[in-house]
DNA sequence: AAAACTCTACGAAAATCTTCGTTGACATCT
DNA sequence: AGATGTCAACGAAGATTTTCGTAGAGTTTT
């Protein structure tokens, strides 16, 4: 089975991250003219990170090219959850529903979201019977 | 109207304000002693930390007393909301529903608390008409 | 094949975060 | 008052994160 030591992103590593859980497979290149436009990372800077991730396991790459290809090795889900968890923990006291209640007034969701979020509910309940 | 520049609390920080929300306020030692017990925080290193937290505005003292008295300047809600903030751009694309979804997940809610969540989505989805 | 360009590797600087030793002021106890 | 104990202040070390300069190998263009 997996391991599940991986380490925290950081912020810059988490914006790493989302560009790669975006485009699938991408060079270091085209990581850092998204990194670019977004908070004005340098080329060098985005290579050593996306080197370091390398190391931390928190990416994978191919090296057979001239330019290496790079990719996430770890899920958006699994990030979401291990974050999720964490923050619970730390300034949510462990409430999910308070996280919820949170997440729900930060952002205004679409009907068919919310409509989402009730069968969620639903089968919580359901299962809790 | 109050400043939004606060920064970000680390994670050391986070652990310091969960101890002041819980007691309101309280001296370096009783801090401390809190976080002994959880993370084996040496006393110099509490206060250090707290020391930096009242120049970045994160905490208010009182220096009339011998053993000056602490206490957050930032309440849990507003911490709350903004770290949901950062991390829904950060990890969920903006997608609260998602967020919503791996807390309701990371987490079992007792059934009042899901009836508490069904209400604001009652409430959310009658503003929207 | 020389010039111009793109890429990786490496190391180290800069910035931030966390820890702690030491010192001197204040307080309490005898 | 002297001994003992608690505290804040300060600086600096350690750890981690982020940035970047430089060098050299591979690629493309002329």
């Amino acid at each position: 089975m997996a391991r599940k030591k991986l380490p925290k992103p950081t912020d810059a590593e988490l914006a790493i991250l989302r560009v790669l859980w975006e485009l699938g497979r991408a060079s270091v290149r085209q990581v850092q003219e998204e990194l670019e436009a977004e908070r004005g990372t340098g080329y060098t800077t985005t290579l050593k990170l996306m080197q370091i991730m390398l190391e931390k396991g928190l990416l994978r790459r191919d090296d057979s090219t001239h330019a290496h290809v790079y990719e996430a090795a770890v899920t958006r889900g699994k990030t979401q959850r291990q974050i999720v968890g964490e923050m619970l923990e730390q300034v949510f006291d462990g409430s999910a529903q308070q996280l919820v209640m949170q997440a729900l007034s930060a952002k205004r969701s679409s009907p068919e979201e919310l409509a989402e979020i009730r069968t969620l509910l639903d089968e919580i309940e359901r299962s809790q019977l």
